[in-house]
DNA sequence: CATAGGCTGGAGAGCGCATACCGCAAGGAG
DNA sequence: CTCCTTGCGGTATGCGCTCTCCAGCCTATG
């Protein structure tokens, strides 16, 4: 493993101009003659440079750090996708943690953030508001942020970091705007769990504009997040005459309920519409096409990158656009 | 920001034995009235270990690198699922590169990991066989196995690492097997790119179990891996007689092949049965069920870092397995 | 022709930590 | 009671690099 002062030694120059030559200096040149017998040098060499001795010595680190709660979830695995391509762009190193939803073992993987000095901290994915772990996790992120880590989350603003905040009021009244005027009256939410920001206020957002168009909103009981919960949420509505419309605050949850729905030998739209949130891959191959609205995750990544290495002063919050995406599952109206 | 040498100071110890108490140290111990001073000299000034300055004392990195073809692919997503979890019972810090699959920009990424002085390098996803960078990319992961970084592959054994090998052939030919034992007759197979390794090791051993068992196998078009390469080649596969059965060397393929049948107004299985490989979640909510091969992607990434961190003297290579599923797509055999 | 000022190369001081080595004290064996 | 061993704390070196400071040269200017 060959050394700067091989290389140096090799191109008959010092340590210091062997430094300029490869990684450069602020304000300073090397005369191309000497650039050239350097750069030379360390190719014969197979130079490669030590990154933590390059961190040490500058005292900062090039490596920008992606904390999900599941990178096997295709909504992480997105955000990651938009994080990961931004990030080389700006030669950063990325590191990811797959910490689950608790508080408590994100604090741990902070710490062992915190001892690598990384330049910027990308937290996507909400942590419940009633962990008992959340002012220590907070805490412990207002460390990193005060020791100079740049932080930036995703769908999680009330962190109180720059933030990109997803579409989730405007996307919700948008969707329910959309389906009165498809002609619908009565509506479920499956809310999902109620302690996770993102999906009440899609629910309550939801509501609200359903209610101000002069639909009726069923009263809905939290659950969990997947598809198991949808399956189970739907499970409940069975036992009611049914609404209109059923409207998921995730896809998952809505293809738990068309599991559901499908087993109880219900149409969709015939007998009931399936709307969801977020038009993950998921919903790709599943017939009928179901009605959600589309965020582009990857964007989202991308941009939590740029406000946090991004030199040009970045607005503090940035609201991530999102489609309407009206398939089969909510008809035409002709209800 | 506090060092180990405010810590010591503190404490009232010297630098050595703070770092022993802190980080221990082989073969030597601390009095318990110095460690427990130095632990609360540390934890009163909020001490975090400088990860860099760490590395470079000992010479090594803690961290693990994984490089896949596309982290917003569930395949690859998962295997980072794996990985990570894996990793942190290793003390790992996971940093993780998606570049596509060309060779070119992978030396590229290799070059930046040389850098970092990785520990471990975990490679998920393979490069076409004929892809012009190949040797490149073998001599910079040649490079770095030879500065000690530990390497392994996943699906791609072929690249001479230690490896964890896709139940490809086994699989596949259980499938066939299975296929013929339902009393489907007549194949054809969607294979993917033929460069890809994966995708022409399922196909052939299919290929090869079908004949065997007295089946016929009709010749195939190599294409993409992914929907839209599937939607295409069933869309080649309509202007003939239809077979018993459509195999497609993995799911993404099937899912497009069956998007392009329900547009036919083909019904599976009636019409057609159908069957993919790897058994992704991308399946989850389709209807009717898609047979096919389910291996433990998850699994695959926990092995290949067990083969890279693990202590004891790991075999060089580890067949995953796999588990038939047989669905609905597939029929009953009584055709 | 003298001198200021820009350019460029070199010397050397750290960055924060681990660890080899040294020295001292206490305890056991002879 | 002495000598050797063992246990443990301290000192100091160096990991590989960047960057500040200084010195020499060359050019431009009065």
């Amino acid at each position: 493993m060959s050394t700067l002062s091989d290389v140096a030694q090799r191109a008959g120059v010092s340590l210091a101009t062997a430094s300029r030559a490869l990684n450069g200096s602020p304000g300073r040149t090397v005369r191309p003659e000497l650039q050239a017998r350097v750069e030379q040098a360390a190719r014969e060499l197979d130079y490669q440079p030590h990154a933590a001795a390059q961190t040490m010595a500058r005292g900062r680190s090039n490596s920008l750090s992606l904390l999900v709660n599941d990178i096997g979830d295709p909504y992480f695995a997105s955000i990651a996708s938009g994080v990961a391509s931004a990030a080389s762009r700006f030669g950063c190193i990325v590191t990811l943690s797959s910490t689950g939803v608790d508080a408590t073992p994100r604090v741990a993987v902070l710490n062992m953030l915190a001892a690598q000095r990384i330049r910027a901290l990308i937290i996507a994915g909400g942590v419940a508001t009633d962990d008992p772990g959340l002012p220590q996790l907070s805490a412990a992120l207002r460390r990193l942020a005060d020791r100079g880590t740049r932080v930036a989350t995703i769908g999680a603003e009330q962190l109180g970091f720059a933030s990109v905040v997803l579409p989730n009021t405007s996307g919700a009244e948008a969707l329910a705007t959309a389906l009165l005027d498809l002609g619908h009256r009565s509506f479920s939410i499956i809310a999902g769990p109620d302690n996770r920001t993102s999906s009440s206020q899609r629910a309550s957002a939801f509501a609200d504009a359903v209610r101000s168009g002069g639909g009726t909103v069923a009263a809905n009981q939290p659950s969990g997040f997947d598809r198991a919960a949808g399956y189970q949420a739907m499970d409940r509505l069975l036992t009611d005459p049914l609404p209109d419309v059923v409207f998921a605050t995730n896809d998952l949850l809505a293809l738990g309920a068309l599991r559901r729905l499908r087993e109880a030998g219900l149409r969709v739209p015939q007998d009931v519409a399936l709307a969801g949130f977020g038009d993950s891959d998921a919903l790709l191959d599943v017939e009928p096409g179901i009605t959600s609205v589309l965020m582009d995750t990857e964007e989202a990544g991308r941009l939590a990158v740029e406000m946090t290495l991004g030199d040009n002063a970045q607005p503090r919050t940035e609201v991530l656009g999102f489609e309407l995406r009206l398939r089969a599952s909510t008809g035409r109206g002709q209800r």
